[in-house]
DNA sequence: AGGTCTTTGTGTCTGTGGCACACAATACGC
DNA sequence: GCGTATTGTGTGCCACAGACACAAAGACCT
């Protein structure tokens, strides 16, 4: 994809094609089905045991929506992405100096008033991809890029721990109300497979029986004739989401994803249709 | 409060003291009970008939709420405000060009690569205050501070007429879970005025008895021995909220509102205790 | 003073949905 | 064939939202 980038430029001149001050950082989520687990994609810096969300600076020619997609499309190997944006990172110091270490490391000048070291506003962006599908790939600054079990999460650079705590947040709120596993799941699905998902996603197991009942009422999936055979048991139906669902598919979602679908509002109280 | 700053001063060269690229925009709501209508703050730019959010830069030794709070106390004189970052806005062309006509119709001179011009990215936040505490004050920039019912709201500059838009989602959805009118409501009033507040940011009517029952239900308010006198027909009770909503007065909320505290959130589905 | 009108305070009924829990059906291994 | 674990389906209880009835209180009229 990209042409391999000399890591002199980063420490460099300013790059006139991006935006300084402001970036993007992702908390991408998989989930492993077999093993019933939310995992997380991390990024291991380049001669330094610490690790991070993928994220980077904004071009000046795109939107911050699309340097989230970008950001994704180059570590993920994915094109279509749901992303959402659920919260922006402007504290003083979020933890700039980690790059002046990274400089050291790597034997490099970084100037004292470099523009990377300069404080940075980040704006965290939710993403959830079908973990089968991803190629995680290592970008110029790291050495690696790999799935991490969300439970099981490293130390993390700069404030990447606070977004990552956040970016669950968002997600456990969301579960309830949409078709979460739309994102997360292969095609077609069982029933056990999109409850341990919501369970992973909200830290708490839930009633086999009752959990049916509200996913099939909520109308965003449907029922296939077949059946997964070879597991031990017996075998359970398979699932897919439907047209309804799959209008949520690849939106970037205006705030708090509630804005362009009556899915995502929470009916008021006392309401009456009269004027 | 502060000092009156030559206008020169922001079409000169880049201040050092604050954050290039980033500001904070800020949808101050107001409630006035008499008119049982919503409001918001909008300023008019001097000698342009065009109105827009108050907002401004971020201090390169200030947080991004921290930001807002300030634009804030300055506008409306309050120093404790009810604020709630909810989303940022960074497209590439947001409407910087604003900054041109204004400069023009100044007499000002502004360079080709002025800072101020250059491309912003914005982080939106919501306020709540209480209407007949607030001194509305221009700044320097504009000629008016003033609040403007939300339904007649006029043309805003920049994209700020779809930070309003966003912004009266973000309340519409919160509207039934948190003690909304802390914020925007005196201390002490009557069912019908918390009623019609709830009518005016929802857009529905409300069923009288049934949004009394709930709102008791939610244990936000509780019920004062006085009545209000003066009013024709039966005099109403008045109400006030109780410790616990004003638990969550005064506090920059995490992402979505939900972060800190059970109130904000979603109960899950199938829910069970055990393991 | 009594009647009328409007608004507020309180209660009842019903439908829906969440949640606890029971029972039948299926697949595998012995 | 039988036991065991898992899945599919149903039932009852309770809380709550929503529709609606009726009583109480204050102001104004005659």
């Amino acid at each position: 994809m990209e042409p391999a980038i000399p890591i002199t430029r980063f420490f460099a001149q300013p790059d006139p094609a991006l935006l300084p001050h402001v970036s993007v950082d992702c908390a991408v989520f998989g989930f492993h089905t077999g093993e019933g687990e939310l995992k997380i994609l991390l990024l291991r810096w380049k001669h330094l045991d610490t690790w991070s969300l993928p994220g980077g600076h904004v071009r000046r020619d795109e939107s911050v929506d699309r340097a989230a997609e970008r950001v994704l499309r180059e570590r993920t190997g994915l094109d279509e992405i749901y992303l959402q944006q659920f919260h922006t990172f402007g504290g003083t110091d979020r933890g700039e100096s980690v790059l002046r270490s990274l400089a050291t490391a790597m034997g490099e000048e970084m100037p004292a008033d470099h523009w990377m070291a300069d404080r940075v506003v980040s704006i965290g962006y939710l993403g959830l991809v079908n973990f089968a599908l991803v190629t995680p790939a290592a970008d110029a600054l790291s050495d690696e890029c790999r799935w991490w079990v969300v439970r099981d999460c490293p130390p993390l650079a700069f404030d990447h721990g606070d977004i990552v705590a956040a970016a669950r947040q968002t997600l456990r709120t969301q579960a309830n109300y949409l078709p979460l596993g739309l994102n997360l799941l292969p095609e077609k699905f069982t029933m056990p497979e999109l409850q341990r998902l919501h369970e992973a996603v909200l830290g708490v197991s839930l009633d086999r029986r009752n959990f049916q009942k509200r996913m099939l009422d909520l109308g965003f999936i449907e029922r296939l004739p077949e059946r997964k055979t070879g597991g031990a048991h017996r075998a359970p139906y398979l699932y897919r989401f439907n047209a309804r669902a799959s209008s949520y598919r690849f939106s970037v979602r205006a705030p708090e994803g509630v804005t362009d679908s009556r899915a995502f509002e929470i009916p008021p109280a006392g309401f009456r249709d009269g004027a």
